[in-house]
RNA sequence: GGGGAGAUACCCAAGUGGCCAAAGGGGGCAGGCUGUAAACCUGUUGUCGUAUGACUUCGAAGGUUCGAAUCCUUCUCUCCCCA
């Protein structure tokens, strides 16, 4: 660490557990703290990524602002993205083996990792390695010793495998070399710290044992909470759909905020505002007291992630939007143009045209239903066709766009 | 290695020869009510040019039958008990 006005290590340590749900252990990181600042190196902080996956989310930020943190506290972030790891697949009970990606994906996925994640951390500032660097030296006999290391009943302590062991899910033998390898990752990397979600705790502490192993110090465990979705009971996830993703559009991201529950906001309050634990608390407040309307509230922190992720100006226009869309119920400035010749069939060009909806049945489903409006009327007869003009057409709830009838 | 149980749509789960595109629940979607919140009510939830129709779907492939998710054969996968 040079020059700066650097952290007392007390200092320190309050910033880093604010919002973490546990850290292993304290006493430890605390040490660390200490000795990073008498000798001016940094520690090394780890966290791992799954390359199949290149799209984040919020629920990923929750961690990666975390790194940010250490990061402006002068330490090393490495971005570990888990290329050899992501073959075998984080084992979720889902019991299905990955692909194999190719090289090229990886290294495309990797890209596209770096230009969301550098919209929160700073790129100067951080390493990005590869787990298979040093997972494809590895023979045989080398996954075979790091495997003796570690034994069944110490890999069923995993809430995940225990719970499938004893419900007689299937557990493959695959699946026990994930938290090796990610605990190797560790020993590789000589990390101090190592950042997950709370689901990461025991490969966590995985490589707490492979570090010792190796005659390293073990790594800081520090466990972040997991960011519910959209439906505020499972954890937010692309393949669960509820997810709000650091590269939709303001709008999109507006009004995913703002259907969310009320409960849900305060957590993504807690988790994602930089807001203060006292600020939180006064919002709390006011919201209970009746003083503020929690969709006001629900506003502000839908501001606030927009223009993290985009600009100031893009959350004003995001919320003007949202207002004149839902509050006004009017339709919105910008909508999608659609060219479309006088004979095709209103049908033809939500399923087709426009890709509305993913079937010819589903369209009819939602027009019987009253969910398709043509001018803000509601319309049931989706096979007629339209006189040459401009219409608003609305599907759903959310999808507006603008018809060009030649 | 031996014995037993099982695989049904997005998920759970009923269905043992036609009335099964397949009960019920969850989830999703839409409408109502709202604050695009929650809760609640209603509808809907395989595809297909719009259907008392056709096609695809009950782990896979064959077979029996006028007709199969249902019966038979083989295969794949999972779980349990014993060794």
């Amino acid at each position: 660490m040079t020059g700066g006005n650097v952290l007392k290590p007390e200092e320190q340590l309050e910033q880093i557990r604010r919002g973490s749900e546990e850290i292993i252990s304290e006493e430890e990181l605390l040490k660390k703290l200490q000795k990073s600042y008498e000798t001016g190196t940094p520690l090394r902080i780890k966290a791992g990524f799954d390359p199949t996956a290149p799209d984040l989310h919020l629920g990923h930020t929750v961690l990666i602002q975390k790194l940010k943190h250490f990061q402006e506290l002068g330490h090393q972030v490495i971005f570990l993205i888990g290329d050899f790891t992501g073959m075998i697949g984080d084992p979720t009970g889902k019991n299905e083996t990955r692909k194999a990606l190719t090289k090229e994906d990886v290294l495309a996925n990797a890209e596209t990792y770096k230009e969301q994640v550098f919209k929160i951390l700073d790129p100067e500032k951080t390493e990005v390695a590869f787990n298979s660097t040093w997972m494809e030296k590895m023979d045989s006999s080398d996954m075979i010793k790091l495997a003796s290391q570690y034994t069944v009943a110490r890999m069923l302590e995993r809430d995940d495998f225990s719970k499938r062991y004893k419900e007689n899910r299937p557990i493959s033998i695959h699946e026990f070399l994930y938290p090796l390898v990610q605990g190797y990752d560790s020993v590789a990397l000589k990390s101090d710290v190592e950042l997950g979600g709370t689901d990461q705790k025991f490969n966590l502490l995985v490589g707490r044992d492979l570090q010792r192993h190796d005659a390293q110090a073990p790594q800081v465990a520090l466990t972040m909470p997991i960011l519910e979705g959209l439906d505020g009971v499972q954890k937010m996830s692309k393949s669960l759909n509820n997810y709000i993703g650091i590269n939709e559009t303001p709008q999109d991201m507006f009004g995913k905020v703002m259907s969310v529950s009320d409960e849900l906001m305060f957590r993504y309050y807690l988790l994602l505002s930089d807001k203060s634990l006292q600020e939180l608390d006064a919002l709390k407040k006011s919201v209970a007291d009746g003083q503020k309307h929690p969709m006001d509230a629900k506003k502000e922190l839908a501001m606030e992630i927009v223009a993290r992720f985009h600009t100031e100006q893009a959350a004003i226009d995001a919320r003007e939007g949202f207002e004149q869309i839902f509050s006004k119920r009017e339709n919105p400035d910008d909508m999608h143009e659609h060219a479309m010749e006088a004979s095709e069939k209103l049908l033809e060009t939500i399923v087709k045209g426009l890709k509305f909806l993913p079937s010819n049945s589903e369209a009819r489903r939602l027009a019987k239903q009253g969910g398709i409006y043509i001018d803000g009327e509601k319309t049931e007869n989706i096979d007629q066709t339209l006189q040459p003009g401009e219409y608003i057409l609305k599907v759903g709830k959310r999808k507006f766009a603008k018809l060009v009838v030649n």
